[in-house]
Parts: structure tokens; sequence; C-alpha cells
DNA sequence: CGAATTTGACCTGCGC
DNA sequence: GCGCAGGTCAAATTCG
């Protein structure tokens, strides 16, 4: 039903696509029509053949979005299903649960145990952070699972003055001090996902009180710096500081011409420009994906057929 | 040689 | 009070 006025619509698109198809009758000349009668007709053939392609091209792609649309909208159900079944599972655990572990390691487990995770964990975590008067947040770096060193390239200077085994995770945690401590008192714990060998979660408890080396480097000098994100994998997750409005961001930079969008991540990760980063980043990361450009296509197309139809 | 890292000992908090 | 686990200290070691 879609197809006669797809072919309408297609015709007027390449009415407008084509310079050298005539708008009208009286632009082509009279004179013409007997030298050039043959070609004209060859040519609106032609051109009709072109716009019934064009048709069955974009009902086809009509369609698909349509599929995809209905796929989506499954999914989004099933999604909804299982969070609901797993907000459910959770709440029943941390019942029994909340009278066996001491808050401290509660909140811990709530970091490195449960990275992936709903948000609604992430909510329970803020809502227990709450206690908490310095400020925490959490960031994963993806490396090589085979890489032992716990080394977070975040752009700041860091100390390392312990690690240990925990109980909960066979990987080391290594303990880390700003360098510019004791003035400095944030801190920073970084050791593997239990269930993600290859992520490094890194915590960070307090706020540096003074300026990002970075910032200080492009300030003085905008060379320099490309070895500091040698290691540097993919941000993958960032995720909530106290705030349980904010949302756990899963982002993959690991494309190697990152690099020097890396070095510029390297800036606080409560830091404006940072944010910015992520956004930049998430944004150049779906442009890059063939499916979400393809998608988009199908989306658009379908939306100009929309606007055509009506 | 100084800075950074490693690592075992020690401290602290919590549950039993 | 004891044991356990996480966190920190500081001497020893490594590295640039």
């Amino acid at each position: 039903m879609e197809s006669k006025s797809l072919v309408d619509s297609s015709t007027s698109l390449d009415l407008n696509l084509n310079p050298f198809r005539p708008m009208d009758h009286e632009e082509a000349p009279n004179e013409f029509d007997g030298v050039l009668g043959a070609q004209a007709c060859d040519q609106k053939a032609s051109i009709k053949e072109e716009a019934g392609h064009l048709a069955e091209e974009l009902d086809r792609i009509s369609s698909e979005n349509k599929k995809l649309t209905e796929m989506l909208a499954r999914m989004r159900e099933n999604f909804n299903a299982l969070q609901s079944h797993l907000i459910d599972i959770e709440s029943k655990n941390s019942t029994k649960e909340i009278f066996i572990k001491s808050r401290k390691r509660k909140a811990e487990e709530e970091y490195f145990g449960n990275m992936f995770s709903h948000s609604s964990n992430e909510e329970s975590y803020c809502k227990k952070a709450e206690n908490f008067n310095t400020k925490v947040s959490r960031v994963c770096v993806r490396t090589d699972a085979s890489n032992t060193n716990l080394a977070v390239k975040d752009g700041y200077q860091w100390r390392k003055y312990g690690q240990k085994v925990t109980r909960d995770n066979p990987s080391p945690r290594a303990y880390f001090r700003c360098s510019f401590a004791p003035s400095c008192p944030v801190k920073k714990k970084v050791q593997r996902s239990t269930e993600d060998p290859s992520l490094l979660v890194a915590t960070y408890e307090g706020e540096h009180n003074h300026m990002h080396p970075f910032r200080a480097d492009q300030l003085s000098s905008s060379s320099g710096g490309s070895s500091q994100c040698a290691n540097l994998g993919s941000v993958h997750s960032f995720s909530s500081m106290r705030s349980s409005s904010r949302p756990t961001v899963t982002l993959d930079l690991i494309q190697s011409g990152l690099c020097e969008s890396a070095k510029n991540s390297n800036q606080h990760v409560d830091s404006p420009a940072f944010q910015q980063f992520l956004v930049q980043q998430m944004a150049s990361s779906l442009t890059r994906d063939p499916n979400f450009t393809e998608t988009l296509a199908a989306a658009i197309s379908g939306r100009i057929l929309d606007y055509t139809q009506n």
C-alpha cells in the first residue's frame, strides 16, 4: 500500500536530484522534439525505471526500519523484565546479607564484585556512600588480562604505598596516593574485576586540591606526553560519584587513533572537561560503528518516507 | 644516587 | 578477647 506513494515520493526526489531532467515541458524547446524525441523517450523510460528501483529500495529500507523498531521494542521489553527480575533478586539477597557483612566491606563488594550489575546497585551503593564524607569515584580501564601492571593512567602522578590480596578477589589490590601528598589527600585503589580480568577497577577517594598535571603541561607547552597513553586501553566504564542520577557510561576507546584523545581524557573524572571528552568519544565511537550509521540511515530514510507521504 | 616500587609487618575495625 | 580482613607503614630493593 505504501508503494504507490513511494513511487511518487521517489519520483519527486529524483526530480530534485537529477539536474538534467526537464522540470517542465515548456522548458524543452519544441524544435528538439523531432531530433531528440527518441532520446528523450529513452531518458524518460530510464528515469521511470530508476524511480521504480528507488521506490523498491525505499520500500525495502522502510520495512527493514520497521523490523528494527519492532526488535528494539522487544529488546526493551526483555530488558525491563530482566531489570525488574534482577532488582527482586538483589533486594532478597541484600536483606540476607545486611546482617552478615559490615557496611564497609559491603561497600567494597559493591565496588569490586558487582561491576557489571544493574544500576540499582549503583543507587544502593550511593545511598550507603552518603555516610562517607569523602568523594568517591570509580573508573574502569580495559587492559591486557595478562598484564600484571595495576597502573591506571589518568594523568595524575601516583605513588604506590601498598598492595594486598583481598578475600573476594584473587588478584591483588594496589594502593596509591597522589604524589602531591600530604597536601593532596586523594587516594586510589586499583584491582582487577573478578568478572572480567581484563578490566582494571580504579577507585578514587577524595578530591585533588591542585591543578591537573596535564592541564599544567598543556598550558606550558603543547607537545610531549605521548608515552602517557601507551598503556591506556579503553575507558570502559565510568560511573557515579555520590550522585545517583549520574549514569554509567560504557565507552570503547580502544581504537588506536584515540591516543591523542585519551591524553585529554587524563583529566579528573569529575571535571566538566572530562565529561565533555566522554560525550565526544561516545559520539565518535557511535559514528565509527557501521551498524549504527546503517541503522541511523534507515531511520532517517524512514522519516523521509513518512514526511513525503504526509 | 635519588625516586619509585615491593613486600612483610603492623594497625585498626568489626564480628563472634 | 580473639581472629579475620582491609588498610597503612617503612625497610629493602629496583630502576632510571
